[in-house]
DNA sequence: CCGTCGGATACCTGCCGGGTATCACAGCGA
DNA sequence: TCGCTGTGATACCCGGCAGGTATCCGACGG
């Protein structure tokens, strides 16, 4: 009943996800035998069989699957643990604040000029991330805070404030017929031919089905729309990056999208509180 | 840029606790070199030193603290892994279900026989802990879900579904001149000569000043109220082990407890699911 | 029936975790 | 002042285990 390393952990998540022994041990920078090995000594640790070797790869088994979701999140705080020690020997850290590149830019901007304003700030670090990404950050400590959206974003865990609530607009190119409409609603938007609306991941990672593109970075966005491949429904603040070439109508009766400043909610710090309470300050004002 | 290992941060929070590398390294089993030295080599790799070592021991830096803060979430994460994959491995195991000893016994009763009652519901195994340790069972894997109590709680990072609410009585004994009250007021009872009132842990385990015992464990406070020692001020359904030569009598200013139905917020099991509209279901008959 | 692919087994080696002995240093008491 | 004690650090050694290479075994495809 000795304890669970978290090498161990790491080599099985690398396991677990390849589902393939040599891929995984590639991966790791080992060879393949050590990590046979050490998959194993945790079966026969925790005295259950975690994969089930089949002839062309590995598949999870049900404890398989459970230690997989457990040890993502034992590793994101093992990892958020050396992340914040080491931000604390800083004297002078700065706050990581991350969000979705291009979203509620103006929002930001103006907690950036009133950190800036604040004489008694803490500094504050911007770090831009791709979509679902900020979850992952805020939870491994490489980030301290978060402006995330409600409720596309994955909120679990975290302590959250909101900021702003507002409708999305349909992003259309200018010559075509729905761009000169008022407002438009998802049914109308859903099945343009030629223009399919943009597929963003659910909370869980996965994608709804559709003949959309899937979004998983921003360039990859930024050039489906300028190409004027994709139809696609964002908050209206989102707007920040829109070309000359495209009009935006908003969309009558798509879910309100509401930015959230969020926080791990085991962290207690004053400088994460203080930034909270200027973030704040901005929705009164 | 090494990873950490678990094995340093167990290390590390021995050493936090104990303050001195001598006594931490025969808690942990081995002997204090090697200690040192696992302890520099973690301060090496993150850059940052953890401890001041004073000639009459060591003390913890800033960064320190929030190690060792971090350290224990982490070390419950990776623990909570090994628990719920070695549970999940086994075909009929029983959900685990935690709660102070003592707290809710009528609750308990109806909803263990609500399951027993089911013959679809996965078994049921009940835990029964000491005061606020619930939630160090929860999160480290070795409870799936648990009966606690709002607002006297950890209940950050669980999702909790309120069964009960319930004002609290005080407890003394039949001959004193506040048994023949029908109810009392919170000042009337927090100073009474020769019965100072009962110390309960604050959420993060400390405990607020006066005159009273600090309550630790159930059969501690069992015996102090046995020998009429102290005033308590407890829910109305913990007379479960109540005395005949005691009297419960309404506090109608002290804040009303709600009893929850706690479960880590990141598992999704059926069998939790299921358990927990059991005993919805007991609040709505 | 052979070649290939994927994982398991056998066996070796070097590193690192752990042990013992000892040091360095600061109080402290006689 | 000088040991003495209690503390953590250093020096050094040893054994086990992580990791490497070579090889095997079973299953498929041709």
């Amino acid at each position: 009943m000795t304890d669970v390393e978290t090498r161990e952990l790491r080599y099985f998540v690398a396991v677990a996800e390849e589902l393939h022994f040599g891929r995984a041990a590639a991966r790791l920078g080992i060879a393949q035998p050590p990590l046979s090995r050490a998959i194993s000594r945790l079966e026969h640790r925790l005295g259950v069989r975690l994969l089930d070797r089949d002839r062309r790869g590995a598949a999870l088994t049900d404890a398989g699957r459970v230690l997989l979701r457990e040890s993502r999140v034992a590793l994101d705080a093992v990892a958020a643990a050396a992340h914040r020690t080491r931000r604390a020997g800083n004297p002078d850290r700065p706050l990581v604040l991350v969000t979705k590149a291009g979203a509620s830019h103006e929002l930001l901007q103006r907690l950036l000029d009133a950190v800036a304003d604040d004489p008694g700030a803490a500094p504050v670090e911007v770090l831009l991330c791709e979509v679902g990404e900020q979850a992952r950050l805020l939870r491994d400590g490489r980030a301290d805070v978060a402006l995330m959206h409600r409720p596309v974003d994955d909120l679990a865990g975290f302590d959250t404030e909101d900021l702003h609530t507002e409708g999305q607009v349909a992003i259309v190119p200018t010559r075509h017929p729905l761009a000169s409409r008022d407002q438009v609603t998802l049914a109308e938007v859903s099945d343009v031919p030629g223009l399919p609306i943009a597929r963003w991941p659910r909370l869980d990672g996965s994608y709804p089905d559709g003949p959309g593109p899937e979004i998983h970075t921003q360039s990859q966005l930024a050039q489906l729309v300028a190409l004027g491949r994709t139809l696609l429904v964002i908050p209206a603040s989102s707007r920040a990056w829109q070309w000359p070439e495209h009009v935006a109508v908003p969309v009558v009766d798509a879910p309100a999208i509401t930015t959230v400043i969020a926080w791990p909610s085991s962290i207690s710090s004053p400088e994460v509180a203080s930034l909270v309470r200027s973030a704040a300050a901005l929705r009164d004002s």
